[in-house]
DNA sequence: AGTTATTACGAATACGTTTGCGCAAACGTT
DNA sequence: AACGTTTGCGCAAACGTATTCGTAATAACT
């Protein structure tokens, strides 16, 4: 075996030109007579002849791949944006790389390094921290977008939703449907979302005139067991709320776990409103509203912004577009 | 901006010595005195010199990269394996294409090419069909390995589960409890782990005394959308069915779905057993028992070989691990 | 002192492409 | 017939690295 790959040079010999014509004939990037093309194209198939992308990249081309950094493939959240990435990517034979950052610094620097050392054309990233500097992302001379999490220390086009608004109108909704003390769990505030969403959810509650109480968790992010325990505390910490909002969807399936256990979810009392609209929702035991994120629509319009900066029609800018979500209601 | 990355070039002129030396003190492939060595170092440092990953593929060493390919990353079995594989790739500083198949097959031809043309290092792949023959495949001479589904056609490891074993076991649990109108509800048999996931339930049903009957649906691979619409006239048309086994936790979703509108849930009177032990299983309204799959353990394993193979440790052979699976009745 | 072994490094080439430059032949123009 | 223009293609350098030779200097032997 050990069949070695055909070159452009192979093709050349048996095809009875030389390499230059033939790579000329594979990129159309020179008038090359009909007859000697014929030629090539038979020589090619012949040898089974396929380029290669690295000699090719290696000269400068890009390497048509792009990296995409999310916190846990497994939240459905995550694998929609990647999956609508993914798609929008193949259109322009692009191919992604996956990188899957588990929400540590540590593995999402080192995974930005990996990406620049395989000169990615450009960088899809959901930052870990809207604080951390990213030195190496800094002087990369690629383009970078940001999804769903904003860090202002890297300088680049952001897609994500409204936190803010959407929080706030989500909480205005609880208020004006009785809620009177809200349990209040989310991620700390270095995480972009998080610290926009308490604040719009802050927000509803002080202009609101009715009395609301409210507490607030402020979680890690961590595996699910763990934040199972955690959240059965927090139960125990602060009893006596009709109501939880939680702000992302792996927060509130945890919280259900937590609960079940503590045999919450018997009596239908408690209200419950979660970011991230899962698909399981509404097969639930438990009516649970939620907050629906355009995930599609995030990765698509990414990858359209990535492709217009790499067939450079469009200069870089930090521009930011915020969509609006959707709150949908089950009783 | 525009910065040019440094090269070794530029190192080794920063460092008074040649190109060659760094590279030897890069890779610590032959002796270098300690001064030069640490000469070198510092010009790496100053000129902040990353080597460049494809250069050096190029001339001959890998990608240190390995393409995956999978039908649908939104499936929980999948991003788990996906995830698992990810971990372990990085462990060895290997980096992942993500490839989603959205199981055509023309989509997962057109994904091998893409990544024998960026020359990654393995493919994992769980082919669409167990009988295509992908002849780009089988004349790549890197490693192949194929998880959860088997073609074939290709020779390669294997590592997946026991898929009629489990169904088996599973089925004979069903029939000892009392089930006596199943609705087998399953994708065509093209797909491998279908095909035996019935003769496993075939072979439960044979060997069992006790009268048991039962209706098959064969579905082809769809979105959620038109699948629970099929599923809504699958349960139009096999009425009076006390049992439901569902192969894939996507069908189970859909069926679901399907069998609330038409309140078939009401009565807790339905069984109900899938494949993919969800997560949201624990949560739901109704009891649904689950054939867990070791997806850490799959991913795990694929990797482990892959590594065994990329370090020549190990010769490649058709190798076939079928792991066990779980049990998990819910009442 | 002469030979050999060892140490410490450099020059040159190869990997598979793309591309600037250039050249020969055919054609058109005066 | 002499010259310019076009047509169709090849030569060779370049991309950034790894590696096979080779070599000069020193050390270690007879």
């Amino acid at each position: 075996m050990a069949k070695r790959r055909s070159t452009i040079k192979d093709v050349a010999v048996e095809a009875g030109v030389s390499a230059t014509t033939v790579s000329h004939v594979l990129n159309k990037t020179r008038y090359v007579s009909p007859e000697v093309t014929a030629n090539v194209y038979k020589a090619i198939e012949k040898l089974n002849y396929k380029p290669n992308h690295m000699a090719r990249s290696l000269r400068g081309a890009g390497t048509k791949a792009i990296g995409v950094i999310i916190a846990d493939i497994r939240e459905e959240f995550f694998a929609e944006i990647v999956k609508s990435i993914e798609k929008f990517c193949n259109r322009s034979d692009y191919i992604v790389y996956l990188c899957d950052s588990e929400d540590k610094i540590e593995k999402e620097a080192k995974y930005i390094q990996s990406l620049l050392a395989k000169d990615v054309d450009g960088i899809i990233i959901s930052p870990v921290y809207s604080n951390t500097k990213i030195s190496s992302l800094l002087d990369a001379d690629i383009p970078i977008i940001q999804i769903d999490r904003y860090s202002k220390n890297i300088d680049s086009f952001f897609i994500g939703i409204n936190n803010k608004k959407s929080a706030l109108e989500a909480t205005s909704y609880l208020i004006n449907n009785d809620s009177e003390k809200i349990l209040f769990v989310g991620y700390n505030d270095n995480v972009y979302t998080q610290k926009l969403r308490r604040e719009g959810f802050l927000e509803a509650i002080e202009k609101n005139n009715r009395k609301v109480e409210y507490n607030i968790v402020s979680l890690d992010y961590m595996d699910n067991e763990t934040l199972c325990t955690e959240l059965g505390n927090a139960i125990d910490n602060y009893p006596d709320f009709d109501t939880v909002f939680c702000t992302t969807g792996k927060l509130c399936y945890n919280f259900l776990k937590a609960a079940m256990k503590k045999n919450l979810l018997q009596s239908q009392k408690l209200k419950i409103l979660t970011y991230d609209n899962s698909k399981w929702l509404d097969l639930l035991k438990y009516p649970i509203s939620s907050i629906k994120q355009p995930t599609e629509d995030i990765g698509r319009i990414a990858v359209e912004k990535m492709m217009n900066y790499l067939n450079s029609e469009e200069k870089i800018c930090a521009e930011s577009i915020h969509l609006d979500t959707e709150l949908l209601i089950r009783k």
